[in-house]
DNA sequence: CGCAGCCGTTCGCAATATCCGAACGCGGCG
DNA sequence: CGCCGCGTTCGGATATTGCGAACGGCTGCG
């Protein structure tokens, strides 16, 4: 047997990226590395793990089927390795986590940060994108989910609550007429995001009126609260994300008799026994950091 | 992470060996290189996976948990590369194969052989001996077994059947008195074999009368066979062990009318799913080569 | 069309990792 | 006591790995 465990990261991460480039960028290697590792691995394993066009990669049947299984066989070899650990030993290994953009950059640094530190040894790997991440394909051992949880195989921890607010620019509103009542709605449009259709975004009842798709649309609520700061229309994000905007007058709430529900917010990791006691200190520690009062709540009531 | 496939292979190999040199044997390594990598795994690991008593080493309880998780872990990472080899590629990795010392020699060396030369980068590991190998444990593919088959977690398929017959040499006749009838048996000693008592041994009822334990025994049948032709006792032994030993004279068969089942030759392996092609090939390989009649039963009727 | 940019591959070289064998200390045994 | 077998440490030789440059191919743009 003449691969090593470097060998299958490296196809996975191939794999994910979508190219060698891309893989070797994420882990600060040379092209040359990772193509070699490549070459390498499908030379041990005596068959092709991509197709090669002019400098351009796609993976085999082979190749797709393989990571299937190497996945959780991997996962499962890590987790063993890391649950030798025992009780009173510092934590190790690697913790990837995954969180919404907005909510990472404002919520998570110090949380994560502090984390951190009473964990010397142990490396982090944080990932802020909208996107939601498939916990089982990813390899990541945490995500902070934003919404009502649409995976049920994963196991999950609530953390707080997370209000939204229509909100629309004082300018949209000059050029576009009065909003003051919901029969307004459908006169409207309304600032997409990319990773959500409108029948999702738009909480309420298919019978509620509704406005209409924006021709702008963003990955994350930063952007999305910065287009409709900008006059392209109206935008259904969370408190925390439009609070200074609101306060400073770039944007205005409208209809705020709207029966918005708060979204929860909630820690997610997949099933595997026994719990990686990383991944239970890690949720302890957000558990910990998110008790009482939210920050946004906390700076709101001080304004 | 910064553990490799090697350090954990090294340290169950350490473990299955009970020693580090024990281990560096086996893969003709130096103890130095053992003992460095499972060094270089604890420190990796952060706890100790060995005590270490002047010059000796146990496993310490974190070890042999780790092991239990590592084993299937490994196993289906191995057999996840080794299935990606499509039905037309040609068969690589290791072959791993167990098989009673007498049975393999005789009869296994050339259709090992001719598997071995259809699969040119296949590697085999040939491993002869009479005690029963745990195959979980061992890391064996497959395994031959003559007799009936105690494991029934293992997957099996019958090959051939092995007659056995009681012998004694004239010399032993000669001075230990006629043996005509079972009736004189608890007057005879049987010559032991070291990997199953007399009771597991002797197939008969309780009832029936048996031999009694000899004061000689061994680990294989042709050691068995030629303590046997020594005058040293009684020897139930397969027939391909004794055959020769017969037709020159130096064995005589007693009481031939013994009810003596001929013993089931079967091929047996761990139920990994889906089945590894390599074992599969094998198995129908071994399969073709004892189908029809069993070479021993040419021979004896071809003289 | 030519050019720039991006892709993956190959190559030579320097740095790093691995392995070997010798030497050492320890405990058990005769 | 000496011998043996055990595991550990060390220096040196060998093998492996990673880097950066060069290359060819493809795509998009002016």
């Amino acid at each position: 047997m003449n691969w090593s465990i470097i060998d299958i990261e490296t196809f996975l991460a191939v794999l994910d990226a979508g190219s060698i480039s891309g893989a070797a960028a994420r882990a600060d290697l040379s092209k040359s590395v990772v193509s070699k590792r490549i070459t390498d691995f499908e030379k041990a394993l005596g068959v092709p793990l991509f197709t090669r066009h002019a400098g351009r990669i796609a993976p085999t049947d082979n190749a797709l089927a393989l990571s299937e299984r190497l996945r959780p066989a991997l996962a499962e070899l890590i987790a063993a390795t890391e649950s030798v650990t025992g009780s009173e030993a510092e934590l190790r290994g690697r913790l990837a986590i995954s969180a919404p953009m907005s909510f990472g950059i404002r919520h998570l640094g110090p949380v994560i940060a502090g984390f951190a530190r009473a964990h010397p040894e142990l490396e982090i790997v944080l990932d802020y994108d909208d996107q939601i991440t498939d916990m089982g394909r990813s390899g990541f051992d945490v995500g902070l989910r934003i919404g009502h949880l649409k995976d049920s195989t994963l196991m999950s921890r609530r953390l707080c609550e997370d209000p939204r607010v229509l909100v629309a620019s004082p300018d949209y509103l000059a050029m576009h007429g009065p909003l003051t009542g919901i029969s307004d709605l459908p006169r409207h449009e309304i600032i997409g995001y990319l990773n959500v259709r409108l029948g999702e975004l738009w909480p309420l009842n298919a019978d509620f009126p509704r406005p209409r798709p924006g021709r702008v649309m963003a990955n994350n609520g930063d952007a999305m609260r910065d287009l409709a700061i900008g006059g392209l229309g109206l935008a259904l994000l969370p408190l925390f994300i439009v609070h200074d905007a609101i306060r400073e007058g770039r944007l205005g709430r409208v209809l705020p008799d709207l029966p918005l529900e708060p979204l929860p917010v909630s820690a997610v990791w997949p099933p595997i026994r026994p719990m990686p006691r990383k991944v239970r200190l890690f949720v302890d520690h957000l558990v910990n950091a998110f008790a009482g009062t939210p920050p946004w709540h906390a700076k709101m009531h001080g304004t």
